[in-house]
Order: C-alpha cells, then structure tokens, then sequence
DNA sequence: ATGAAAGCGCTAACAT
DNA sequence: ATGTTAGCGCTTTCAT
C-alpha cells in the first residue's frame, strides 16, 4: 500500500529519501549522515560537507517518525480542548502552540465536544507517544490520570483542580476572583445580587461561585438571585438573563456572571431588549476579560485572568515535568485582577 | 536518554509494553498480537481472547509511532494557522478538528505569527511525514508546494489562491461578496462609500476590494475613500475608521469593511466615540458573520461565509486527493450570502 | 572521526 | 490460522 519509491535511480514522484540514500551518494556511511543531524555529532569538516552537498542535491529531509521511535520521544504534547469558540480558551490555544514552538514542541490538539470522549481522545494521545499532556476544559478519570503516569506521560490540568494525585495543575485563583467582585458590588452599595452560573460541573463555576457567595456572606449579605446558563456562552448567557431578570422577583440591582461571554449576552439582553440602563439600574460583572470585554460598546468590569502567565506557567510545568519525570505533583495558582469598566457602579 | 523499562517482570514505572510482551504473556507469536490490532486480520477467536487477556493484564497500548512508520502514513494532517484569535478562524480550527477526528485523523497545528515562518513550519510538518496539509492564512511559495508534491503530501489551500500547480484549492467567492455589498450600498442610496482594508498582501482583501470596487465602478460611483487597517483585527479596524472619520474631507456615508472584527472597530468608534447614529448617518458592513455580528450591540450587516461548507469541503478535497495522489489540482468555490441586519440603510 | 551492527515496535509478505 | 522473517528509517553502542 505505502506507494514509496526507493532507490538511486531519479524517478520523479513520491520519492522519499533516506539516509542510507544520501550516504550512497555522499561515499559515506549511513551513521555518518545520521550523526551530521545530530546536535554534537563528531564528524570532519570534510565529511560533513560531503554530507550536506548530498542531501541538498537529494533533497533529503530526515524523518522524524523513525527518529521518534528510536529514541522514544516525539516532541510533540497533547492538548485537549473543549469549548473553543469561547475567545478565551482560542487565544490560549494560539498562545500555547506558539510557546510551545518555540520551545521545539509541536502541538497535536485533540478536540473532545462531549464529556465522555475524553476517554476516547486520550489513549489516542498516549497511542501517538505524546511527551506531555496538557488538558484544558475537562477533567481526568483517575482510571486515565493511572494510565498517563503508568506510561510516564506528564499530565498539566489547565485551570481546574485534579485530584487523581498525578496531574499538575495550574489554575486561576477562581475562588480568590469570586470574593473580589463580592467585595466589589457590595462596596458599591448594591443589595440585591444575583448569580449567573456557567457550565455546572465545571470546577470554575463552582470556585468562583463558591468565593462569591462566601464573600457576600461573610459581609453580612444573601444571594439574592441564582440562575444557570448551563455554558459557557453568549447565547446561553443571554436567555438566563432573561429568565433571571423576568421571573416576577424584584429585580435584581447586580449580576455577576461566571465569565465574560455569558455577562455580555446579560448585558445586552437588560439593555437592548429590557431598556435597563446599565450601569445606573444594573451593574454587571464578568470573569475571563475577553478582548470584546474592553470595547466600548460593552465596557465590561470583569476579573482578568492573567492568561500569559497562565500559559507560560503551564509549559514551564510541564516542562519540568518532563525532564524530571519523577517529581512531586507541582501546583501552581495564579491570581486575577479586577479590571473597573463602565458595566458597573464604583464605591460611592 | 529514553528511560524504557522492558521484559517481564513486574516493574511499576514508565512500563510501555510491547507485543513480544503481550505475545509472550499470551503464548502466541508476536505476528498474532499484531493481527490481533489489524482490522481484517485473520485469527481464531481462542487465540485473538489469548491476546485479548495478555492485552489487559499488561495495559498495552499499540505504538502508533511504529506503525506510521512501517506504513507511512500517520493519520495526522497538519493545519497551518495564523491569526487565531480571530473569531472566524478560532471556529474554523474547531471545525476542522472535529471534522478530521471523526474521520479518523488527527491535527498537529503550526502556528505562524510571521510571514516568514512558514517555511520553517512547512518542512517541520513534512518531516512529520503528516498525510496532508490544510494551509490557512499563508500562502506557499512554489518552492515549498514543490516540496510538498515531491513528497507526496497533498495541500489544501483554504480561503486562499494557490498558484504553484500543487496546491487544491477551496474557498469563498470573496469577489463576489464585494459585489454584493456594493449592490446592497448603492441600492440603499449611498453615494459616498469608503472601504476600510485589512491585511494588503492577502488575496482575501484583494478579491473582496476589487470585486467591491469594480461593482461600484460598473454602476457608475467611484470610491470616495479608502483607508486600511493593516491587520483583521478589532483595534485596527477602530483606528483605520478614526482616520478615516476624522480625515477632514466630506464624511463617507457608508463603510465596507474587509470584516467583521473592522467593522465592530469601526461602528464603535462612529457611534461610542464620535456619535455617530447608526445606520441613518452611517452604514457600516462587514465580512464573514462571526457570531458577535449578530449580537443586538452590533447588529452588524455583514457577508456570510458559509464556514460550515468550507471546512467540510476542505476536507473532503483533502481526503480525496490522499486517496487520489495522482489526481489534477482541485478548485471549490463556495458562495457567501449577504446577511441584513441593522448596521446598514437597506433599499427605500 | 568513522563504519558496522543492533534494535526501536510495528506490519506484511511468505511460509506452513 | 499461525509462526518466521524481513524490513520501515533512524539513533546509538561498539569497534577501529
């Protein structure tokens, strides 16, 4: 089946050269074009250049399969994604491949939509030998954490908790981000506040759920209100706003949302469909800052996630990990920011 | 360097078992277990539940690396990218991983920032002997394309002309979407309309500016101004139209813009910063329909490139010519839509 | 500095 | 149906 040409004689198409082809025509030994690719090679002047003259006239290019298998390492990390239309998560993708280039790693990105095909997806990982894994927007079976470490494969869990004892972690202080907006909507003065949850089970809903609600309550404050878009996006957003803020109840003098997406399709909702004037009648707040968080047009107050540190943090881990497979569980917590727009009332 | 663990016995670490292991285990010639993986391969359900049993007790996981090489071909395509962080792209990478996971294969992403990069990227992803390319936002010199070809690799270029003689193509009918919207401009009473560029370089802003231009031309209006933003991005796009808005000259009455992230910069520096009513002062239109077009904020009248279309005959073409290596270069046109929403005066 | 040879884990052709 | 054998293209001893 594999339709590949050998040999000296020139033929035209499909014609993939390997080293024993360039030694033939260099006069060398096959070792010798090997070691000419290897960092650190010992080879003369002289037979490097007989080398490199072949291979140019070849056009040879090593092939990185066979170099995988001999010495076990691909180069390449795994990365498991969920949700990638948020801008959030598709700027981490961009950055994490472009870190990772430069590190000489290449990215082999596994898109898992449902919940269960993470255990589909991640054998395939291990099947493909990847050096590292990086897993965003899902959550390890500890079946699968078991199989990563058995076959030596570092696993960093990005922004969520794990705690099948082998994964890394790097996370936002989501917890930390919740109490922030709690302190900032009560110092402002409003009284009846409300929540919009993001995907459910997610460990970032709950920890910054969890932060706020604790925050208001330690101040002396209930929840007012509690409403779930189910995820995490501008559509899902947009209707529970509108059941939150049509339920009949008093509305609400506050939302914080889970992120950003879901506090804009809020924000539009209350204002372009309901006529509520925000920042005056309705203050919203948001979690992630998404570029969009900054225009004009929304002016959304949102807790940042510092998502350079988080990212590079993330490859150093794994980094790490790697070159000491052997080490201790590493977790890393990165803390947010609140960043003042005009979605919300400031401290009178 | 590899820290391998072999044989039988019992060590708990970085243990990747091979099939002489398995086959060893089971009683069976390592040939067995490898039947026992390949799909029509022929063996007695007594032997295949030998091998089966050996397989779970050791938790061997096929090396996939091995077999890409004894059958080169790996089942991973490579996906060129840049600008990720475009929303029309971030979905379009989405797509076409989903797409080729359900058809069984696997995406290795290179993401270049820099023009240049790619031909450090492209030889990169030949060495990793992918079985096809998908080349968004760059275009392939024909030394590279020939490289491609040479190595039997088949390239899909998306969204993009492809002059070398190797490469398929598939993309939008950007000339005629700048039709359109010149239509939809003069039918709609404008008389001086401007047209805010992006990227100069890419055949996307050519074909959609000439295809715009040439219209108006056709139908006896000329331009009145023109200005670039440079980059397809929202902070761009908001500084091209503040130039633009504030040039001194007679103020445009209607902005084509080469998408839609310019043409969110541009509605909201008219309507936030210079007060601009929208549309009866001004009307503005995009390009592609990412989803914040549809956001009531925006209400953006824009071309809708039909994404889903594209990435699925992208695809298609590519896994055609991988099953077809000798088969002619393949070029799909998709037609956009024009979409109508509140950004833009419609016809009186 | 260089070549010879072993072997990475697998598939596939060739026996039987 | 199953075992034996020969590679795939490369790195890495081990000699020299």
């Amino acid at each position: 089946m594999p339709a590949k040409k050998r040999g000296t004689t020139s033929s035209s198409k499909s014609a993939d050269f390997s080293q024993v082809d360039v030694a033939r025509l260099a006069g060398v030994s096959q070792a010798a074009v090997s070691r000419a690719f290897t960092p650190g090679g010992s080879l003369s002047d002289d037979t490097r250049a007989k080398v490199m003259a072949a291979v140019k006239q070849l056009g040879y290019r090593p092939n990185v399969i066979a170099r995988s298998l001999v010495q076990n390492s691909t180069n390449i990390i795994g990365l498991v994604v969920k949700r990638f239309t948020n801008p959030f998560y598709a700027q981490m993708i961009q950055e994490f491949t472009r870190v990772l280039q430069e590190q000489g790693y290449w990215t082999l990105v596994f898109n898992i939509a449902e919940k269960q095909e993470i255990e589909e997806a991640l054998p395939m990982a291990l099947q493909y030998r990847v050096d590292g894994l990086i897993i965003t927007s899902a959550t390890l079976s500890s079946k699968l954490a078991d199989e990563c470490a058995r076959s030596g494969t570092p696993v960093v869990s990005f922004n969520r908790y794990a705690t099948d004892g082998h994964s890394h972690m790097v996370y936002c202080d989501n917890f930390e981000g919740g109490r922030m907006v709690a302190d900032a909507l009560i110092d402002a003065g409003h009284t009846r506040i409300a929540y919009i949850a993001g995907e459910e089970s997610s460990s970032t809903n709950r920890d910054r759920e969890t932060g706020f609600v604790r925050r208001l309550e330690e101040r002396g404050h209930a929840l007012a209100l509690r409403e779930s878009a189910g995820e995490y996006d501008y559509e899902m957003g947009y209707a529970a706003a509108e059941r939150l803020l049509l339920s009949g109840t008093p509305r609400p003098d506050a939302i914080f949302c889970a992120n950003d997406l879901i506090a804009m399709g809020a924000l539009d909702l209350a204002r372009c469909k309901l006529g509520i004037k925000i920042p005056a009648e309705l203050s919203i707040i948001g979690f992630d800052d998404i570029p969009a968080a900054g225009w004009p047009s929304y002016e959304l107050t949102t807790v940042r996630q510092p998502f350079g540190i988080l990212v590079d943090t993330t490859i150093q881990v794994l980094m790490d990990a790697i070159h000491d497979p052997e080490s201790e569980v590493i977790k890393k917590v990165v803390t947010p920011t609140l960043i003042w727009r005009g979605s919300s009332r400031r401290k009178e």
